[in-house]
DNA sequence: TTGACATAGTGTTCTTTTTACACTTAAATA
DNA sequence: TATTTAAGTGTAAAAAGAACACTATGTCAA
């Protein structure tokens, strides 16, 4: 069926800047194109948005789709709207910025066509792409200082040490240990569990997790991890 | 001429969200919708980007056409998609919002149907541009704080008192004039005029500019503006 | 011309936050 | 049981932020 207009429209897609980590290194979720235009080149997840859905609804559907990933922590980042962004025809896409934790990293990895990148080695990406990604890295790193987030992309429990490693690879500098740990816990949303996380020839660490309730207010009303 | 395609299109538009100071109280630029759906209502000014311009042209032709505005501060919000925001059929709009100097303000309310409100007063408006203003102006207050924006909604000169007045009356709270006025000129940003601001019967006021090039310098990397 | 008025302009002290920095503890393993 | 490895902990100095009150300089009216 054939649908008309008076005036030329625009095609909308949504895209994701999926965002996992490793314990080592800040991981891109990508997908090789398997269509013209860019067969074969990796690109972010995504895809048309139905008219009869939100686009939000549209990224989980296409994250669905393609990487199988769902329950993510998922919002919108900038729209993205150069003209012959899409050699086809004029396409403006909805970027939004997603993080996930470690146990969907694998999981997703067995889908068809998707593979974990880290940031320090991408590949060409198709469309601008690349541009949605250096934008979701900018915000992800500015969101880092003033939200909690960090935690979306951690395991449900977590040693102090983990939770600085995440914060160095995506600040991309090492931190003072005994400052961030000071600092990690003076928000009180840490809660310590009776469990150690035993991990070769060394002392076991603490593990914690945090607390949803006080999670989600400060979430709200921001708060400042400067270190 | 008629334009068809093989699954349904959204419509996509452009709005803006415009914030001017008049030295007391934020105001936004609104314009009286003299068409259906919500006729009479008052809106954000904005329109439906033509398919072979940007989304930042559209907003500012649109603010231009509707308003008389041009060379304002103009970056994008959001993008809105929920699936009946507009009654007629699904159309999705991208926010932006604008800071618009005192000289721009005076010769854009000569236009036919546009207007000033303060914030605090608003008429109901159409669509969710409710909504699109409440974001825009969360998103002012925290921007205010982190990045030196506060002078595109001033003259080319102004007192530090001005410029006091402007972020008092968009934190919404009063602020230590002697801190304030430390904090404002530790940026190294404002450069002092050999003229004064006289006004009424006490001591006029030193009139500063701000430095340009410092300014896009911080501008880029951020600044912290806590008082 | 002079005194009253109104806003401009200015410094210091105290408190809080941030930074820099090194040793002890606890488990694993050889 | 000695060695290895990461976990865990405190303090002092520096910087930033918050609180606070008086003097300066123009206008205007008596």
């Amino acid at each position: 069926m054939l649908h008309t207009y008076e005036y030329p429209r625009a095609a909308l897609t949504v895209d994701c800047a999926v965002f996992g980590f490793d314990g080592g290194e800040l991981q891109v979720l990508l997908i090789r194109r398997g269509l013209v235009p860019f067969k074969d080149k990796w690109a972010l997840p995504g895809g048309f948005v139905r008219v009869e859905e939100t686009l939000d609804d549209a990224a989980r559907r296409e994250l669905e789709e393609e990487t199988g990933l769902s329950e993510v922590f998922l919002e919108q980042l900038y729209t993205f709207g150069s003209v012959k962004r899409d050699p086809r025809e004029r396409v403006v896409s909805v970027a939004y910025f997603a993080l996930v934790k470690p146990g969907a990293v694998t999981a997703a990895t067995d889908a068809a066509e998707a593979k974990w990148f880290p940031v320090s080695d991408l590949p060409p990406l198709a469309f601008d792409h690349a541009d949605i990604l250096a934008t979701a890295l900018t915000r992800l790193r500015g969101k880092l200082t003033y939200q909690p987030i960090g935690f979306e992309l951690l395991p449900p429990k977590f040693t102090l040490t983990q939770l600085q490693r995440l914060y160095e690879a995506v600040l991309g500098e090492p931190l003072d240990k005994r400052n961030f740990r000071k600092k990690a816990l003076s928000f009180d949303l840490l809660i310590p569990l009776k469990e150690t996380h035993r991990d070769g020839a060394h002392r076991p660490a603490q593990l914690f997790r945090f607390d949803p309730v006080k999670y989600e207010r400060l979430k709200k009303k921001g708060f400042l991890f400067e270190i």
